[in-house]
DNA sequence: TAAAAATAAGTGTATATACACCCATTATGT
DNA sequence: ACATAATGGGTGTATATACACTTATTTTTA
């Protein structure tokens, strides 16, 4: 069924035969996490670490609740992806004034791992915003940014 | 650093911060999932198992490797997540004429499930629209769709 | 036709994701 | 002050994701 389509018309076909939007976010961050874990093998990163190492970046100091709630991510699934930069020695989590927090800050090992893999980063940023146009993702954004504020504000 | 900030203005600066393309379609791709899996919880079913079943529903068989490419999802991944379907028996694999294929089918069992979380897949679904309005969706669902073309025919 | 290349799919491993439940610590109410 | 709420984090479990490697089968080629 499948086969004889045309790759250019697999994607409309898919589209109007699962409408889901969740289905069609999911599959478009799946071929652009891949081609950035592609981008960023080089420098022994995958998508998400570089993001966290990123993030971690611009802050000396971030608790797991804060950072998890920028990241829009479950607080459970932060301890989990953090703890490959953990063994790695990329980021260090250490004990807060309030003793339950757990405040993680980049280490300098960190920052040197993000610093080598910015130009990979670079390269695959560049080509995806070159030849979409940065008006264009402005756009797509903008509207992500929407539907992001629709479902965390209209529970069901 | 973060905790101060009004939730509004948090998308805003981590794209600022963070923007990679990537980071940010993860970022709401997640929220969205999150949203239909709560959605979904009602009837049972994940976000991507919902995917699955829908997609089966629209063929008699498929192989593997064809849906795997309709998905736009790895190979293995697609293996991997077909099998709490197949244990559920919502779906049978079976033999091809070639006999390295594995034709796919949706069980009737399959089916009734499929068809018993619609309502609440609708419901999510109309939410999203309604508020985004369809011409919104249908412009990101473009972009989305060029940015896949692009990751997928810019080899890095 | 027999050897080599290509193809369809599964497994081992590692990370990504989130819910339910648990523990430790802090804040609150009386 | 003490019992209770609330809060910050971690673990157990299950699914989602993909790469490297392997196995079985088909196709191609010498």
């Amino acid at each position: 069924m499948f086969k004889a389509m045309p790759k250019e018309n697999l994607y409309e076909f898919a589209r109007q035969a699962i409408p889901c939007v969740g289905f069609n976010t999911r599959r478009a961050t799946r071929l652009i996490t891949q081609y950035y874990d592609k981008a960023l093998a080089p420098a022994d990163l995958r998508s998400t670490q570089y993001s966290l190492l990123s993030a971690l970046s611009m802050t000396d100091e971030v608790t797991m609740q804060d950072l998890a709630f920028v990241l829009a991510m479950d607080r459970t699934t932060l301890t989990r992806n953090l703890s490959p930069l953990l063994k790695k020695g990329w980021i260090k989590v250490s004990v807060g004034g309030d003793r339950r927090a757990r405040p993680i800050r980049i280490t300098s090992k960190g920052k040197t791992v993000l610093e080598n893999a910015l130009p990979f980063w670079e390269k695959a940023q560049s080509h995806i915003l070159d030849n979409l146009g940065d008006s264009k993702w402005d756009q797509i954004m903008k509207g992500l940014h929407k539907i992001s504020m629709i479902v965390e504000e209209n529970p069901l």
